[in-house]
DNA sequence: TTTCTTCTACTGGTTTTCAGGTATTTTTCA
DNA sequence: TGAAAAATACCTGAAAACCAGTAGAAGAAA
């Protein structure tokens, strides 16, 4: 098997020199560029075979997040592994969801960032220690403030977030609309919000919706 | 090593008697228990010990996903591989956030289920490929529709969410209330909703807030 | 410099929500 | 079976949102 051409990206020239010398001994890669932006990475894509690219969120011109994207769209074939600093659940998310193929703290192992490697390369998804601790944690804290719905309850939130007034839904369920009315009254008391609208936001923060 | 000791949990019992058979020549894992529900899961993980869970969603009494996360909170140590036919990205996204440590589609082969099973035991998350796909699919339809907004309208919006209503924005941005409904207004009409609940929604959907 | 976009602000009228209650009837389940 | 929880329904008035249209000012881009 040829070596995987890899370049990376990181707005900190040092983290590049470093990564540099980190893998140059690395029997299945070859680092065949480093680049501080977005737009140098574009264009050198534009006229460069790359299988692999390691990845910072921070750049200075387009975020990593984006940039994934953009990658993904034009050469699909090509691994993405994030290499941030970012803790946040939601970074990390998007990220994979913009095709990424893994996610690694800066602060990662040099058999981490191997085993990533390896694995994102046969189509996996991969993410270091810290960062499926990350994923799996927050599910507890959210639930905690999570109030408990009724059925009836759960319905008339999802046909809330659907845009429809009391009226449309008392019409839809048979309902008189005062009822409704009472049941959205309820919901915004449970979720201790002030109106329907951080009602929908506060139902999606805890996946309801 | 010894033997992971393994338990499946699907509401069919072919499919438990299937995966028994498929997965008896395992030499790193032996199945110890089979059940149809969550109850009888529960209560036998109070008495026994286990190391694998190979979980279905669709549960009788309790759906998988929370079944996982109650799992979690007492076992931690015990890993969690979902099996199931949901190909929604919500529910993947969910059953990872409860602590899963991977996910499998129900087709797929003995060498992906293997492969994930070792990952996942060395903490690890492991996906099947197609629900790889999945995770990674979905950005480019939700970005299509996405409107573009101005930087006053991000900021309004996210005001919105917030459960403010024009007055309060109005104060906060030293506006007139008349313009913060114009740009009320014109979000709504952006993204082709109705008002600011499905407003919210959409927004969160597209992953504006 | 002109055009386009964005941000700003207004008029006037209608509909809906929100906040404070109260109260009866079903379900649920211990 | 009896108590608790959930679902149903009502009242009133103020506040806020929604609808539809218009339009000037500032800034950016062509």
């Amino acid at each position: 098997m040829n070596k995987l051409r890899t370049v990376i990206v990181d707005d900190h020239p040092i983290v590049i020199e470093g990564l540099k010398t980190l893998l140059k001994n690395e029997s299945n890669l070859e680092i065949v560029g480093g680049f501080s932006n977005g737009t140098q990475l574009l264009s050198y894509l534009d006229s460069n075979p790359v299988e692999l690219i390691l990845l910072d969120v921070t750049l200075p011109d387009i975020n990593g997040m984006d940039l994934c994207q953009m990658i993904k769209e034009k050469f699909s074939t090509i691994t993405i592994l994030i290499l941030s600093n970012h803790t946040e659940r939601s970074i990390i998310m998007q990220t994979i969801q913009n095709g990424a193929n893994g996610y690694l703290l800066k602060n990662s192992s040099l058999d981490e960032l191997r085993r990533c490697i390896s694995s994102a390369v046969m189509g996996n998804i991969c993410y270091s220690k810290e960062v499926v601790e990350i994923i799996s944690r927050p599910t507890k804290n959210q639930l905690r403030n999570t109030p408990q719905l009724t059925r009836r309850e759960k319905q008339i939130l999802s046909l809330l977030a659907e845009g429809k007034t009391s009226q449309n839904i008392a019409q839809e369920l048979f309902l008189s609309p005062l009822t409704v009315d009472t049941h959205r009254r309820n919901l915004i008391q449970k979720f201790e919000v002030k109106n329907v609208a951080e009602l929908i936001a506060a139902a999606h923060q805890q996946q309801l919706l």
